[in-house]
DNA sequence: GCTATGGTTCAGATAAGTTTGAGTATAGTG
DNA sequence: CACTATACTCAAACTTATCTGAACCATAGC
């Protein structure tokens, strides 16, 4: 998943990067209104942390400017305590959640983690395919209830997959979700990840969840158990 | 889908036209404007993408003369940022449909897509003729809401048929857009395709679709599920 | 500093998709 | 009805994307 964290304080900017990418995000950050805007604009983000007080240009503005180029990512934002009316119009602007400075890791996450959920379509922290449920709050993948060792860059693949169920992922698509901007473009890391994936995920080989789309990338196909 | 795209930039241009070579266009590239109006006056395109800033000849100007001409495939054009007169009097001259720069490929893919469909008279993404469903999103075809398994070919050869439902295409019509310019005129490629597509679009060969119109070409016929 | 784990790269193998060409069928024409 | 031109079919050849196993590298924990 991909997150941009637009906050000017250093103190609270760095570790809380350090904590997301922990969570397996992959993390851009902008320490101004302006650069974090422009990234929004220029990059597909899964999900936006937007801190409201910020130098050059205002959060309420980078996310009004946002909406209103169809930039239609979650947006969390981030208030000092007290301030409830940059709350309500940082709602109004198109935000999608708040968190209260000082806040904990844990909620921002479990707050992060149900909206790029529903942006998908899944109310539910629990999702069913067919076999597999995935526990986006464990983040574990479980096969008949039983669960799948998966390592944590594992699961993500299988989560986006997942959660995109039924539509063609290209490789470039899932390179740009899972990596940090820059990635070497002609790897095949993914058809590794996803080679070793399949042997875990479906060790007996009768189900083939992930199907391969020659020239246009892998979907999880929908399971009828 | 036959597309020319015209673009001075090379650093644009040409990651430009790998990107839509692997979404199924066939492209045909012009560095200038001269070379692109030729281009556009000689052959016939599914849409035309042109930017607006060009050596030689402007962007304008083409899409001028060509609509002076009576070239009427739809037209999508590229500004810089912030030029919107550029913009207005691109639409003006005849443009369809006009993207900022920088943009992300996706939203140029979509745009292009929504110009080549309504171009053909749908508006919808999903084109409906008797049992079958094209879905031109998701490039797939459905008989009776059950996806058929077509590689990226073999839609793209459907999708052109569909979208010219009861036209008679001609095989060289075909040839033109589908492939790059030149293409060995005396194969049978298409005839193998045509025979392949019969056989997985209709399985029980109750429907037949593809009409053959001897020493004309095919055509997709009205369905009357 | 060593070891274990997870991640990446490489190169050869495999499989999917496309094209070719020869042979067969069919429609249209005289 | 036979002849010709066009269309269809099949399998083999070719091309290219994807898969796979082994080696390699980075990092974290001990």
């Amino acid at each position: 998943m991909k997150l941009l964290l637009i906050e000017d304080e250093k103190d609270l900017r760095e570790p809380l990067a350090s904590y997301l990418k922990s969570q397996g995000y992959s993390v851009d950050t902008a320490a101004d209104g302006r650069e974090g805007h422009y990234r929004g604009m220029e990059y597909n983000y899964d999900v936006a942390v937007v801190d409201i007080g910020l130098p050059i240009m205002d959060g309420i503005e980078i996310i009004t400017q946002w909406r209103r180029s169809d930039r239609n990512f979650p947006i969390l934002i981030l208030t000092a305590r007290g301030n409830w009316q940059d709350k309500v119009s940082g709602l109004g602007a198109g935000g999608d959640d708040y968190l209260v400075k000082p806040f904990h890791n844990e909620e921002l996450n479990a707050r992060l983690q149900a909206l790029t959920r529903r942006a998908c379509g899944h109310a539910k922290a629990e999702i069913e395919t067919g076999p597999y449920q995935l526990d986006t709050l464990q983040k574990r993948l479980n096969l008949h209830h039983q669960m799948v060792e998966l390592t944590q860059f594992e699961y993500n693949l299988v989560q986006y997959l997942i959660l995109h169920t039924d539509k063609v992922v290209s490789k470039t698509e899932l390179t740009e979700h899972l990596y940090e901007q820059d990635f070497d473009k002609d790897s095949n890391v993914i058809e590794v990840l996803i080679g070793r994936i399949r042997k875990k995920v479906d060790p007996t080989g009768q189900y083939k969840p992930i199907i391969t789309q020659r020239g246009q990338g892998y979907l999880w196909r929908t399971q009828y158990a």
